[in-house]
DNA sequence: ATGCTCTGCTAAATCAGTTTAGCGACCACT
DNA sequence: AGTGGTCGCTAAACTGATTTAGCAGAGCAT
């Protein structure tokens, strides 16, 4: 890879300059007193020998990479987390930096290695991403530098990037009430492991806060709340063909996941029910399966490309302590009607 | 980011030896003639100040950095290329590696920066990887070291990794063929374009062979072949329609892809029809909502976690001309069954 | 006493940049 | 004539590793 790769020296030569004298020039130096000739001489020497700075050599030296360390608990299985990746690829590129991206598969050992292996390769910082909003506790080897957390909080107080879910449930309950919803509103995906322990959510116990402080400011309450071990579509039909088997038919249904929506669908379908005219369904996350869904899913969308962006703009111009909230866009979709009656 | 982080010289004078000495007792090179004591005073003496090397001097000189470059058009919208990377991010680590990402958008621009961002960096390799199994020609930038496509081929015969979509078509034919169904086989998602342009996609012809060829040795032609424009849910689910009005009803239908097949999931289901027992459905890449259908869809998976091992190994222990094909299992689900008279 | 080999180790060069300190030429001013 | 300042530029140090070349001392033979 890149053998015969023209050197600063040889540009310094071609010039007739000296490589102080080069590098000063290329890294546009205020204040140094070259001559107009001479700034047009390394420039053309730079150009006619394709010269490109090593950069292994450059930061030797300024002790700066231009590679911020990417490290997650687990990458591939959700989806979200390529768009988590691609928004901090963009800000990168935008100022000129490289992800060096590991992930850690949530095992002690191999987080340890991977902080090793990216402080090793002298990372300018450190996003430190969760795939699931949560709350950790991040490993002391990389308190050393810059770091941010990407969709997780700590308690150290480190900058970090979550989305709104909180507002995102406020979204949702506005939604339905805004449609005269009132006394059929079920909720499907209670779960108190997931409500009650930030390391596993912060999430869940967000968005039910969003939707309870809505829903009581319109002095509504709901009808019925499913609790569900998984947010998985099978739990999702569960709790819906629990909810039919009941006297009274909710007119609207919030699930706390769209993957809890689609299995939703599936027990309404089974049902013969049709959504939006018999019931309203409303969920989170906007995983592609919302958009692909008869009739489309309404849903509130995880911004994980900004989130991404953003953790990239606070460890490379610095933030503020408190976490960054990230919108969570409300995306109407056709799964939503007035109630039937 | 790692400041005062001990050095080879610290570590050296720690242990009263030169630098040389403890660099080589460091690397554990043979043939020094260093004695047991000085070793374990190096050691001892890294151990202690907890040293790592750094490794942006250890490349400068050495030329190699045990970093790999992951240049990809499009990483985050399709949710398959999390598991390239994971499979690839897996095997570098096996070898000590570190994974470069980028992402080129399919924008010439941001390509060229892409190369020359990692090419800076002294990369040892590059993984040049497509989203879709596609044949492309490389940046003639990357051709001055390693390079391995994934996911793709190219007319310069370099070592690539791609799924083997046409033993994919014999397995899907040969799970119907197995199962009785001969006459009234139904395909969805002929495609022109993706059949006819390598360019655009590898799958799709490849795919449709593997059909061909298994149902010609069986004596066996498709009652009907849908074409699609894309390969999306609602093209599914109009090809779907298309079959159910037409005089002969399929025993069983070959997707093109799992997406295809929601949709057409989504027209049986509308139509009153039961999968497998009115028609069976089978389809390919195991999309996670193949598993989450009702009934689970079978279907046969892209191994891009497999592909991205492969990628790497490829690259760091040298491989093949010709491209590695790597299987695509067939997952028997639910929607499979004999014909129903 | 001299020369030779072997052992155990080190000084110094090297990689490709950045940065510090300062040099020689020229001009202006007293 | 001496002094001081600016201009335009360079030599050399420095970053932290690896690697080449070679040195000092011991042991042994001649």
């Amino acid at each position: 890879m890149g053998r015969n790769r023209a050197t600063l020296a040889d540009v310094a030569r071609r010039a007739g300059l000296s490589k102080t004298a080069a590098s000063m020039v290329l890294n546009g130096r205020e204040g140094t007193r070259l001559s107009a000739e001479a700034h047009q001489r390394v420039f053309a020497a730079a150009e006619e020998l394709g010269y490109r700075p090593n950069l292994a050599a450059r930061s030797l030296r300024t002790r700066k990479t231009a590679t911020i360390a990417f490290v997650s608990d687990i990458v591939a299985t959700t989806r979200f987390a390529g768009d988590l990746i691609r928004g901090a690829l963009d800000a990168a590129r935008e100022r000129d930096h490289v992800l060096l991206i590991t992930e850690t598969q949530g095992d002690a050992t191999f987080e340890q290695y991977a902080i090793e292996a990216v402080l090793d390769r002298q990372v300018d910082g450190v996003i430190y991403a969760a795939m699931a909003t949560r709350r950790l506790s991040v490993p002391a080897a990389i308190l050393g530098g810059p770091v941010v957390l990407l969709n997780a909080t700590s308690p150290d107080g480190l900058p970090s990037v979550v989305p709104d879910d909180e507002g995102a449930g406020r979204s949702v309950a506005a939604a339905l009430l805004e449609l005269g919803h009132r006394d059929a509103i079920a909720l499907i995906g209670r779960n108190r492991l997931k409500e009650d322990d930030p390391e596993v959510s912060l999430a869940a116990s967000a968005r039910l806060h969003g939707i309870r402080q809505t829903l009581d400011e319109a002095d509504v309450s709901l009808l019925a709340e499913c609790f569900c071990t998984e947010w998985l579509p099978e739990h999702g039909y569960a709790a819906m063909r629990g909810l039919l088997s009941k006297p009274k038919r909710p007119s609207a249904v919030i699930c706390m996941n769209d993957r809890l929506a689609f299995g939703a669908y599936q027990a309404l379908g089974e049902a013969g029910l049709t959504v939006p005219e018999d019931i309203s369904v409303i969920s989170f996350d906007d995983d592609p399966i919302a958009a692909w869904l008869r009739p489309s899913l309404a849903t509130t969308a995880l911004p994980h490309e900004q989130m991404g962006r953003r953790a990239v703009e606070l460890l490379l111009d610095g933030g503020v302590a408190e976490p960054a909230l990230v919108g969570m866009p409300l995306r109407r979709r056709r799964s939503l009607a007035p109630p039937a009656g």
